[in-house]
RNA sequence: CGGGAUGUGGCGCAGCUUGGUAGCGCACUUCGUUCGGGACGAAGGGGCCGCAGGUUCGAAUCCUGUCAUCCCGACCA
């Protein structure tokens, strides 16, 4: 292709409303354009880019037997009512688009698509004979998230890889899961990426095990937290450690204690000497369901700890099974309460002893008993300080038991940086920044039940199909790697990925024996199949060679002064290899040979 | 949804305090000179100053409302 034909815009300033590098470079370089928030125009060099992804995408899915498919984008919120998700992903801070339709159905654009697959299973797959199944897919999703941010990080219209497998038993999956993970490994790797794998929370999707992979950069929005044997790394929404040792509390029996003004953990301490890791913390908070009136929930943590809000939505919805979806969970406030909680109690004093009927009963405070969760850093206190249910005091030596029942015991504190890790006390947890690129699941069998998706065993029962899933996001893939490979000048693509291989750059489009070189070695390369630019703008050499940074190619060749001694320069801008002058025939050939 | 900021040619910005009918850099067009790291000169084209009201002889500028975009947060007393 000739820049001249290429509708190459690029921009010298940063737009004002890109904030990341990737963000910024594609702008910049002509790759995109924004249409609306989170949503972009995939111009033609980014478009390549996407297709040469997808390309290694589909290679790789070959490999472990997918199935290419294209599924509906418009989906019936019938069907997504019979997985029980309508209502989580399109009340509250539903991420779904929908619509009514002129026959007043209900429609959603498809955030994701379980529920679509599943219906398809569900006609076609009758026997076990028929399995193990796997289909993917390589196209548009919607998602009208509550802040699209950082340009194609965090998009509202965005490109994506999803494969969803079908089994006749959980063994079957496993191998499954295993084998998209090794693919998904190659797949990153193929694209020129560092990617680690760490644990995840399932969130909305669903399922038991799931394992995200991770391209490591310092505009990554998730916070992954990892051992320095490489043994453990999990996204911090899910990773498990130990905490630090408490210090424990020497008293004898249960006093109060006056504390007048001292509501924070810090206050307490500094007034009396006491260590965070001798308190327990009570937070009160509402959860919010699709399908039940709201439900108080009060936490306890070890003082020094902090809530880890994935891990308490994921026990309060385990816990309210018949609740529907868990729409929100938040602080209880007195806005909440009119007139706060019975008997005066002040929400900085509350102990773990609080007591149901201290909590008004009402839409607005939650109905039903209050779910009582303690996390074991709490529940392994001996003895310790807690707010007394009372203005102005506090409890020393409370003791589990004596002040009231221990309550169910969940992981729910937030893993840090620097805590000792579960499968090696001396092994301490690392923090590094990443970008979500590829989330794996084993969903079981969620949706095979609520859509009643079976086949026949070989026993002749009828039994719900295994399932699982796996994506890629192909837009953030292309972003995560330019937030991955660039420098000062612009983007490095790796080679893989590169919207072209090589681009040869005329120095002096007026010189005909520099424009009839690179001519002949633009035919030449375009023969062997390689991927080339020519820049044959009637530009000045510099911004030519400013062009060409900026958009990242992988390969550049100046054809320039000694073009009439037949000789051209080589310049490695990925690699990192420098500059050489090479007679034309020789820069021709190293060319083709890295193209073999 | 809450908080903050910003809306002026395609992009980046000034002008607004102190009202007088719009300017700079980049980009674009033409001509000339230049020609290996975003050239220089000359001449051009392009703007409902986000939108709607209001104040005023007169509004980009002051007032009110509204919309949009971006940033922070969706946090534990």
């Amino acid at each position: 292709m000739r820049v001249s034909r290429l509708m190459l815009v690029t921009l010298r300033d940063d737009p004002a409303e890109a904030e990341i590098t990737s963000h910024k470079l594609l702008l910049r370089a002509g790759y995109m354009r924004r249409l609306a928030p989170g949503i972009f125009a995939y111009l033609p060099l980014l478009w390549r880019v996407l297709q040469k992804i997808s390309a290694i995408i589909r290679e790789e899915m070959a490999e472990v037997d997918a199935l290419e498919t294209l599924l509906p984008q418009l989906q019936p919120a019938d069907l997504w009512r019979r997985s029980g998700r309508w209502d989580g992903y399109t009340a509250g801070e539903g991420i779904m688009f929908h619509l009514i339709d002129r026959q007043e159905r209900a429609m959603g654009l498809g955030p994701t698509h379980e529920e679509v697959v599943t219906e398809l299973a569900a006609d076609l797959l009758r026997s076990y004979r028929q399995l193990p199944v796997c289909l993917y897919q390589i196209q548009t999703k919607f998602r009208d998230e509550i802040r699209p941010r950082f340009g194609l990080m965090r998009g509202r219209e965005f490109i994506m890889k999803d494969a969803y497998s079908f089994h006749a038993d959980e063994a079957c999956l496993r191998r499954t899961y295993a084998a998209m993970d090794g693919a998904y490994r190659r797949i990153f790797e193929r694209c020129g990426l560092r990617a680690v794998a760490v644990e995840a929370d399932s969130g909305a999707i669903g399922g038991s095990a799931s394992q995200e992979f991770m391209v490591t950069a310092e505009a990554g929005e998730d916070l992954i937290l990892a051992s320095p044997d490489g043994r453990y790394a999990a996204n911090q929404e899910r990773a498990v450690s130990l905490p630090p040792p408490a210090v424990p509390l020497e008293v004898e029996g249960l006093r109060t204690l006056a504390t007048p003004g001292q509501t924070s953990i810090e206050e307490l301490c500094a007034a009396h000497g006491f260590d965070p890791t001798q308190t327990v913390k009570v937070l009160l908070l509402l959860a919010r369901f699709a399908a039940a009136p709201a439900r108080a929930v009060l936490v306890c943590l070890r003082g020094d700890q902090q809530l880890n809000e994935v891990k308490l939505a994921n026990a309060v919805t385990a816990r309210c099974p018949d609740a529907g979806a868990l729409l929100e969970i938040g602080p209880l406030l007195p806005d909440h309460l009119a007139g706060g909680l019975a008997g005066g109690v002040p929400f900085g004093s509350v102990g773990p002893h609080l007591e149901d009927a201290l909590l008004p009963k009402g839409e607005a405070s939650g109905a039903g008993p209050v779910l009582r969760l303690a996390d074991s850093s709490a529940a392994e206190l001996e003895a310790f300080v807690c707010g007394a249910n009372r203005e102005g005091e506090h409890l020393v030596g409370a003791r589990w038991g004596e002040l009231c029942p221990l309550p169910e015991v969940v992981d729910l504190r937030a893993a840090q940086p620097g805590d000792r890790c579960l499968h090696d006390p001396f092994q301490r947890l690392e923090a590094a920044r990443g970008i979500e690129v590829g989330h794996i699941f084993q969903l079981g069998r969620k949706y095979s039940e609520a859509l009643e998706a079976r086949f026949t065993d070989e026993t002749g029962r009828e039994e719900p199909l295994w399932m699982g899933c796996y994506g890629i996001g192909v837009s953030r893939l292309a972003a995560a790697a330019v937030e991955q490979h660039h420098d000062a000048d612009g983007i490095r693509w790796p080679l893989a990925i590169a919207p072209y291989a090589v681009i040869i750059v005329i120095a002096s489009s007026q010189d005909p024996v520099q424009v009839a070189l690179a001519e002949r070695l633009y035919g030449d390369l375009g023969r062997a199949g390689i991927d080339v630019l020519l820049d044959d703008r009637p530009e000045r050499a510099g911004v030519k060679f400013k062009d060409a940074d900026l958009i990242g190619i992988p390969w550049r060749l100046v054809v320039g002064r000694s073009a009439a001694e037949g000789r051209v320069e080589l310049v490695d801008r990925s690699g990192g290899g420098g500059r050489q002058d090479l007679s034309a025939e020789e820069a021709l050939e190293r060319l083709l040979r890295l193209h073999a």
